[in-house]
DNA sequence: TCTGGGGTCCTAGGACCC
DNA sequence: TCTGGGGTCCTAGGACCC
């Protein structure tokens, strides 16, 4: 057994990195609420597309015992019990406010990676001093957030990306914090303890199996992990888990990622709203993923090199016959271009339909990417056609980015949209679209 | 009736080669 | 009953994340 306190550096020197980990509170469920103040200490909840799950919950409605992800109609009774208020997710409203978040706080600290829509890492070992130290500039965050977008964010700093994490946790599960918490300014008792009361299933990076295997091992805390046997561990589970038991004794092994990496996938799918039985509209459903896709793929100046088509029955109803249809159509050229991908996915799906099925759900993924820019010629390049087919994609996006997603769009897209998900009680997109302001009386 | 969507990384195992 | 050793590449599947 190694002991931690052997092996934890100290943050005593200046050029010892240090992250932040800054997370919006109950994301969804926070932007609501910053247009809708009634929705303020009432049980909310935003549901997933579809209105299928569970995605935010408010504290409210976690207090009543509703886990992530659960199913909406599974919930009724507790709904009418508690009054509990389900909103449609809104993802334009989410993607403009994220933006916005981030924007504060790179004014605030420029070495900062967007790591999901609701969460960013900021390196801050270099401009702490400026704010008087790791706390201030943490309690500085959270309060211009707050101040300038309405939201509420909790502030964890540590050596390690995954020690930010964890100090995270610390700071939203206890109030005496104050949304703030810096595991690397903690003595190493008071780190021991912390890391004594939280399950290793806190940990990021560990999951339900795992954890359930740990278990099994005898490895309950954060601290039992830590002073674990690290050979052992990388024997049992791979490198993974030996990276982060180093991150977690303060060895730094995941570096910031400023600059994000393009995707070398790119994936468009959905839950039709009721059950399609026909290869013509489920057609327009996969033409409207690959719009949706291809979008993505030019914004990332990449091209795709192959199209997987997918469609899928309804998993939950034992009693249906089911049947999950899906292909890999490789292109003739590479490709950004909306046309030829949809061409390529039209033809995958006569392939894999099949008559007498009730499908739930179909969609695209746009593999084998690469970087426009250096793209490999090929002997039957037609270089006129690449530029045509470029300007009409440009206009293309160039519209849509005015306009909005889909008011330029393929024809086999469809017209009517008979597919389109169920969105009973989206709020309105109060910051993006001039018919949907907020108004002040 | 009603059960999300979009990603990444790692590993094991098979095919194939010399 | 015997049936090498080492390497690469690819794919499927499993685990994780939000």
């Amino acid at each position: 057994m190694t002991n931690v306190a052997d092996t934890t550096p100290r943050a005593t020197n200046v050029h010892q990195p240090l992250f932040a980990l800054v997370d919006v509170n109950n994301f969804y469920v926070s932007c609501e609420r910053v247009f809708n103040p009634r929705l303020e200490q009432v049980p909310v909840v935003v549901l997933s597309n579809n209105d299928g799950c569970a995605v935010a919950r408010s504290n409210e409605v976690k207090a009543l015992g509703v886990k992530m992800g659960a199913p909406w109609f599974k919930l009724k009774d507790l709904e009418k019990k508690h009054g509990i208020v389900a909103l449609s997710s809104n993802y334009t409203l989410y993607g403009d406010m994220s933006n916005r978040v981030v924007s504060v706080m790179r004014d605030l600290a420029p070495d900062i990676e967007v790591y999901s829509i609701d969460e960013s890492f900021i390196r801050i070992e270099r401009t702490a001093h400026l704010y008087g130290g790791t706390v201030p500039m943490g309690h500085i965050i959270r309060n211009r957030v707050r101040q300038w977008t309405g939201l509420p964010v909790c502030v964890g700093i540590g050596e390690t990306k995954t020690l930010a994490k964890f100090a995270n946790h610390i700071a939203k599960k206890n109030n005496e914090f104050n949304g703030v918490c810096d595991v690397a300014a903690m003595s190493l008792d008071e780190r021991n303890q912390w890391m004594r009361r939280i399950d290793v299933g806190e940990v990021w990076g560990i999951g339900r199996r795992i954890s359930e295997r740990l278990i099994k091992l005898k490895i309950q805390s954060v601290h039992d992990l830590v002073s674990a046997d690290i050979k052992r561990l990388r024997a049992h589970f791979g490198v993974v888990m030996e990276r982060t038991v180093s991150e977690l004794r303060g060895v730094s092994c995941l570096a910031l990622e400023d600059v994000a990496p393009s995707k070398q996938q790119i994936m468009s799918s959905r839950s039709f709203g009721t059950m399609m039985h026909t290869i013509e509209l489920i057609g327009e459903a996969v033409a409207w993923h690959v719009h949706a896709a291809a979008e993505k793929l030019r914004a990332q100046h990449s091209v795709a090199g192959a199209i997987y088509v997918f469609i899928q029955t309804n998993r939950f109803r034992d009693s249906d016959p089911q049947y999950n249809g899906g292909m890999v159509v490789p292109l003739a050229d590479v490709s950004d271009d909306t046309r030829a991908l949809t061409t390529a996915a039209l033809h995958g799906l006569r392939r894999i339909f099949r008559d007498g099925y009730a499908y739930k759900k179909c969609g695209v993924m746009l593999i084998e990417l690469q970087d426009k820019r250096i793209r490999q010629e090929t002997l039957f390049d037609d270089p006129q056609a690449r530029a045509r087919s470029a300007r009409v994609m440009l206009a293309l996006d160039a519209v849509n980015r005015v306009w909005g997603r889909g008011t330029l769009r393929t024809a086999a897209s469809g017209i009517t949209q008979r597919w389109a998900m169920r969105s009973e009680n989206r709020s309105p997109r109060y910051t993006t679209h001039w018919r949907e302001l907020p108004v002040v009386r």
